[in-house]
DNA sequence: CTATATAATTAGGAAAGCCTAAACATGTCG
DNA sequence: CGACATGTTTAGGCTTTCCTAATTATATAG
């Protein structure tokens, strides 16, 4: 079995058991990685023989522990080689997709670290879904972060501070930014409207934000 | 055939013909991919077969103009990625090198594009050698450019002009932004000195520099 | 010009990954 | 219960790319 191969099966196999939530079945595999059925049986055999999945004759297949791991390893990859591809390079989304999943296999641990951190640690990929974290992430770093930070709802009428985080989809964060509002920045709460809708100023102009996109912009308070 | 091996195979003929000055010997082409020397006439008979190369039994090999066109967009390919993978990604060159030669045959032509257009379209490989062009790269525009542009050691004393563009290796690149002297920076020319060498004025400090790399930086002339 | 060292090719075969056609298991419906 | 539709596995075979061992070609030294 080469890498490549184990890796495209294990990663349709976590694919299939998430959205069945339940066994993989072979045809779902065969028709997923357009193959035939008799292929995937006899690949299933070989990954059943290697400890990847747990595999019962006519009921299907689920990942054991290690094939959980590896197939979450790919996961990461492709989601941030498509990341990349997109936010970085500014390829069509639908594409890199595609392509993501083709450069998966050849790309290193190291190289792939390297390109998260260039990236910023995303957390989210252009499809939508959450990206799990490497070992390059500073996943301690951010949870200490959290505990210095304040959701920017939280702020009062005239406190000041300089926004640090912004868990929010790419749509959102690209809309924020376009108002200014992007990490490092100083901002200012002018004014508590209702329902929690804050005015702040940033860059100089004011702007509005909603309460549920304000409790995710984690600042830094500078006080009034 | 798959892809990936006659890419490995051309990439390595190539490679080999311009170091002979000659053909490829099987053995060499051996040695380069680490295969046995049958394995290398097997496929050089299949090369042969499809056009990519002139094969000479006992003689060794040399690429048609089909094979050595698809050697040179692999050799691109793989020049564009180590590049990206040092200069953007700060990977260690050695490693890089390896790394590129892995990925480049998964990566689109539409991506290596914009990958390239990314990094600026760069001349040179970290490896220290030239980078072909591809059909991204602005070649019109950048011989527009040259026809408007004059070498820096053309600058007459007190001559102001703008940097535009810097035809050298990443080192001597490197040194000269240290002190300054990077596109779209400012200059005037002090003092020409003896040997060609120029006195000049960059970000408010003088500095020198000799003839031949004053003769390879283009630039557009504000008069004195 | 021949013996010998070196380089290249032929012969035969293995492993990986895929295929089609045929056989087999399983759940469902009359 | 039994026949059938559906999904799965078995049987047998193909292609690609690689290997080792044996053979053959070429070049060179005596
Ligand atoms: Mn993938
Ligand atoms: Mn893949
Ligand atoms: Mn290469
Ligand atoms: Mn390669």
């Amino acid at each position: 079995m080469t890498n490549e191969r184990i890796e495209e099966y294990l990663e349709t196999i976590l694919y299939l058991t998430n959205k069945n939530k339940g066994p993989a079945k072979t045809n779902q595999i065969a028709e997923e990685l357009k193959l035939s059925p008799p292929s995937v049986t006899e690949m299933i055999r070989k990954l059943f023989g290697s400890g990847y999945i747990k595999y019962t004759p006519y009921h299907g297949v689920t990942l054991t522990p290690k094939g959980c791991t590896e197939a979450m390893r790919i996961k990461r990859r492709h989601q941030l080689l498509e990341t990349f591809l997109v936010d970085v390079l500014d390829l069509d989304p639908k594409f890199a997709h595609a392509e993501a999943c083709e450069m998966e296999h050849s790309i290193s641990e190291t190289t792939l670290e390297k390109m998260c951190a260039y990236m910023g640690h995303p957390e989210i990929c252009p499809d939508g879904n959450p990206i799990g974290h490497g070992e390059c992430c500073p996943t301690e770093a951010l949870n200490a972060s959290y505990r210095d930070y304040i959701p920017l709802s939280e702020l009062k009428e005239g406190e000041q501070g300089t926004i640090k985080i912004i868990s929010l989809t790419r749509e959102i964060k690209d809309r924020l930014s376009s108002i200014g509002l992007i990490p490092d920045q100083e901002i200012q709460v002018k004014r508590k409207l209702g329902q929690g809708t804050l005015s702040i100023t940033a860059m100089g102009t004011e702007v509005a934000v909603g309460k549920n996109i304000a409790s995710k912009i984690m600042v830094q308070s500078h006080g009034a």
